[in-house]
DNA sequence: CTGTGGTGTTCACATGTATGGACAAAAAGA
DNA sequence: TCTTTTTGTCCATACATGTGAACACCACAG
């Protein structure tokens, strides 16, 4: 079951972020499709709770500041190494292609950290993007990670939908496709969940946490060069983070 | 009219925000109180955004820095100087109380931006504090900007309630000091709120924006130099906005 | 291996809420 | 100035949704 004013809640704070100016409640409810009314109180509460003020008198609202306090709060709790980061925008710069840090979120992959390609065609990708963990070479990384018993339970957990001709239908394939990475040194992902989508993989083991390096771009400009993708990410990631994983 | 589960939303983010790790289901159900299946649906809700994922497997879920490049994306648009913020901090420096920009929110005013006193008995507040409007000094330094029948249609919305012997329990009234604050230079508000508190504000106009300096503490550390901390505001205002108001 | 305590998940129904419609107040237009 | 249109606010009720209870699963202890 999905939260309706949950969600709802979240789709107006992306609102402003896309819009960057305020917004009246008639603007905000015509452009977001809700009745008046309910504008109305969602947008009361949150003013109510100190997310919300009046910029200027009768000219709309705008979230306060205390967003960021609270989101740069959770950030701080769990940071990445600037290694990593660093590691990103020197695999962009150096493959052209769209690099990313993957973990999981139930029976999906979710990018916590992405560097976009500046290619015109390139991988459009953000921080929060989610894709089916088991058809996804960054969600097989994580999962290679997992204890047997708790990849069995997540990968009960998965709905075997045909994206393309390639994708695995069961667990077992998908497990047998995991055995088969790990023996080849890298995972990878051919069309299996969008068309033209390759992406190469690492695992990425960091503190306790499964997290996987990933490059992605169109399957065109990536076929033929996999393997070396994959020894460039391993270097890398052995500078990276030296302890070793 | 609240919507709670908006509000549910707003105090899972600050529930993560205050914890600084992840939390299973069970957790964010226990301490904050919710029915585990509720506290199931919403999670769900976010994780399906994309706001939330697992760090480690088995061991909760915690927010995606989505929610941060969503804030940061907000804050950019519509930044305080450089100069105000500095501001603040000097204020603080020099007068050990607590210093902030307030703008308003419907009947209220909120604090957008903070700078907290150190001393041990102070002022506590946050970016997203919210007080009535009209008995604060900072509301009336926002109001006294309104052009009149603005500024009527807020003090018809408000509701006078008496927190204190020198709260104004009428719109002529709140009308009066607030002529009677211009012709002195400063704004200001001696527990008419809150028992202890005494507040010094000025109005700061900025690139339409309707907002107020403000420099608040307890009565016993306030009462005896307000005239000088007010002057200390405006030459502050001076030196930080050169373009005048 | 078996029992026990805890966790995540599902579902039907009672409960709380989203919303259409009515109203008031303010802009906009005549 | 008077009308028309738009915007914000309020409310009762039909309806969507939150939740208690039951279940399946896992981890650990005995």
């Amino acid at each position: 079951m999905t939260v309706r004013q949950a969600a709802h809640v979240l789709e107006l704070l992306e609102y402003f972020a896309r819009r960057r100016r305020p917004a009246t409640l008639s603007e905000v409810a015509q452009d977001l499709g809700w009745p008046r009314s309910s504008t109305f109180n969602l947008l009361g509460t949150l003013a109510e709770r100190g997310y919300l003020y009046e910029p200027r008198a009768r000219d709309g609202y705008y979230p306060t500041p205390r967003l960021l306090a609270l989101a740069q709060s959770i950030a701080e709790a769990e940071p990445l190494p600037e290694a990593l980061t660093t590691l990103l925008r020197e695999l962009v710069g150096e493959t052209g292609e769209t690099a990313a840090i993957a973990a999981s979120a139930g029976t999906s992959a979710v990018f916590i950290e992405v560097c976009e390609s500046l290619k015109p065609v390139r991988y459009f990708a953000q921080a929060g993007l989610r894709m089916p963990i088991h058809i996804t070479s960054c969600g097989r990384a994580i999962l290679s990670q997992y204890r047997p018993p708790e990849r069995a339970a997540v990968l009960r957990r998965v709905t075997y939908e045909r994206f393309g001709p390639s994708t695995p239908m069961s667990a077992a394939e998908v497990e047998a496709e995991i055995r088969h990475s790990l023996e080849r040194g890298w995972f990878q992902n051919l069309a299996e969940f969008s068309q033209d989508l390759c992406g190469v993989s690492l695992p990425l083991p960091l503190a306790g946490r499964q997290l996987a390096l990933v490059v992605a771009g169109p399957i065109s400009r990536m076929q033929d060069r996999i393997p070396a993708l994959a020894a460039r990410m391993r270097r890398g990631l052995e500078r990276a983070l030296p302890a070793g994983g």
